[in-house]
DNA sequence: ATTGATTAATTGTCTATACAATTATATGAT
DNA sequence: ATCATATAATTGTATAGACAATTAATCAAT
């Protein structure tokens, strides 16, 4: 007998506790389907509307979940995920580069949801988003879009650990980390570079010069598209003029190798850079030193960020679409489960605008 | 009448709406009883179990409070604010102008008081910023720092009682409404125009046109500190160069004016653009039409969005500090009971760079 | 194949009614 | 004064029944 009608427990609530009962122990699991609420009626002997009223706390509870026409059904074991809605969200720094914009298309997916975004801003560092990483935690989020820091991949792992222990996804964005089963967005960084090196190797360049970080996964695999494209085109590679950073981005920094390369190799007629913020300084370099962008020197650039001021030809990222693809990965996740992980590459194109000259 | 029979929205639903309305609106204040089920039945024509059905919604929602045998009562929203450590922050896009840096500077400032940041865009829309508002109010936030929206004064004011009834603090970040009691930071735009303007008139122009926005109070006052500073040199004002768009920001519209401007009025030597993103249209204008800046004519900016590629003389706006300081301002009235009002306004300065020719 | 209409299963909304449980307050007894 | 008891107001629990809305699945038409 599954209601006592001489208990002073109220009936939907012996209800209620069988229920539960029956889903810890197995009998209805996860997306089973239990009883229509006339059959528990039925069965039990109460009225519908009883029935109804211990279901409904049920599913308030974030046990059940009801499907008009199809029936009720258990809901994924990781508890209480349903009521928690708010998703973190850390980037290295909102305002540098495409971060408003990945945080853009993650905000519209999530409200989409009824979801809310936490901001935070790691700053490349791994305390710092350690600490974001603490206090995501005891707000208890229901989910973690995550870029990578730029400390080593042990330390990034730490963090992504900390939620994936206590069952909360987390979706890497942008950069990845190898040899590390969680899903990630990203686009097709190796084929992107190789295409837009391509692209000046067939306006006639040969001495292609490129500068980036190698700190990042994203350009780690630009470096060997590049590579990759000359290597293919008998172009043989340069060392000299490939300058591959080992820290962030920092502008003066940044200056002084765009600076160097300028001054001591005046052979060099084409710069690939590594992202458009690189591409930027050149710009500015190539006014104070007289040098014409794309007559003296053609220029490439990578994310495309819209700058309406300088006519570069860059390849494009869909920055946008991967910010709503990560929120979506962990929206199937928090919905239902998903037993393997699952990794999205997005493509790029290039878009040509005039910073190259054809020469050939 | 309160319920609508033969709307297709259900009744409890309609209901329910209605007394999350009253509670906002102080109809039903803090502690307040509300009617009690049977009154509700009465007054609505409904039977009890559908009022029922709606007051239970509401209190799952953290509205109200049951009591037995005394009736259902209003929950104050400040209850529990000392463990709430999420504050709300609404931007129009954070894609846009200086979003990011407001959003970085109030995102540092939380972090140092162990807050995070919820972050909701609102593309200049009531309905979104509505939508974000009931979400944040959902999630219990201890405060609400917002940017007004292009909506009505009206309408702005409807989503901060929301927070205000409840005793949740809200900051208005640079744009400010007229009459309201309520905090805010901004920047003094009065002045900062009157500077500029003043900076072209003592570099020789007299013809200085200028174009923004009328909708947000920031480029009313700088529209006034412009005229202000015209008159107060003896200069007289031609309203065919003040060109005042009534409507938010749209690249395409503003393209427009300025190839107007320029192309029916070549008596004009210098532009006063309301903000930076204006300035940089008029670069990429004069690029096409040939016209070299500052040479033919000159051009100041309002911000300071640093763009590496040109050269833009603008006046720089704090953005950072606004976002500190309208969080700081947050943390004060979480921290502990303020009486009055507080009104923040920083000071912005010229940044001179080469847009401006001196013709004196 | 694709589109459109039909059907049936199930949850969603709503009414009208009844009695139970809780408890602040008033009343009465000590 | 203190304690016990009754009272009444209100929410809590429960029933039986009706019709609406949604939608997966099926069938029919193009």
């Amino acid at each position: 007998m599954i209601v006592d009608r001489s208990s002073p427990v109220p009936q939907y609530f012996q209800l209620q506790t069988w229920l539960i009962e029956q889903i810890d122990q197995g009998v209805f699991k996860t997306n089973d389907k239990i009883p229509t609420e006339e059959e528990l009626a039925q069965i039990t002997g109460l009225a519908r509307a009883t029935v109804r009223q211990a279901i409904q706390n049920l599913v308030n509870m974030g046990y059940l979940e009801r499907k008009r026409r199809l029936g009720t059904f258990v809901i994924n074991g990781s508890v209480h995920s349903e009521t928690r809605t708010i998703i973190g969200l850390i980037v290295p720094d909102i305002r540098s580069g495409y971060a408003p914009e990945l945080a853009r298309g993650a905000e519209d997916e999530a409200a989409k949801n009824k979801h809310s975004l936490i901001l935070c801003n790691s700053d490349d560092l791994y305390v710092k988003a350690e600490f974001h990483a603490n206090r995501l935690l005891e707000n208890s989020v229901a989910g973690l879009i995550f870029m990578p820091t730029a400390a080593p991949d042990e330390q990034n792992k730490k963090i992504i650990d900390k939620f994936l222990r206590r069952n909360i996804p987390v979706v890497l964005a942008d950069r990845t980390i190898p040899d590390l089963d969680v899903d990630y967005v990203t686009t097709n960084n190796y084929d992107g570079a190789y295409e837009i090196t391509k692209y000046l190797i067939d306006k006639g360049y040969k001495k292609i010069a490129i500068i980036l970080s190698a700190l990042f996964s994203t350009e780690r695999d630009r470096l060997e598209g590049y590579k990759n494209a000359l290597l293919d085109h008998n172009i043989p590679i340069d060392n000299d003029i490939i300058i591959a950073d080992s820290g962030p981005f920092i502008q003066n920094r940044y200056f002084k190798y765009a600076r160097a390369l300028l001054k001591t190799r005046n052979d060099i007629t084409a710069i690939f850079a590594g992202h458009d913020r690189i591409a930027l300084l050149f710009y500015s370099l190539a006014n104070e030193m007289g040098i014409k962008i794309p007559d003296d020197i053609s220029i490439v650039g990578y994310d495309d960020l819209h700058f309406t001021t300088v006519p570069l030809t860059t390849m494009h990222q869909p920055i946008y679409e991967m910010g709503q693809e990560s929120m979506k990965l962990i929206m199937s996740r928090i919905k239902s489960e998903v037993e393997y992980s699952r990794n999205i590459v997005l493509n790029s194109h290039i878009v040509e605008r005039e910073s190259v000259l054809k020469i050939a």
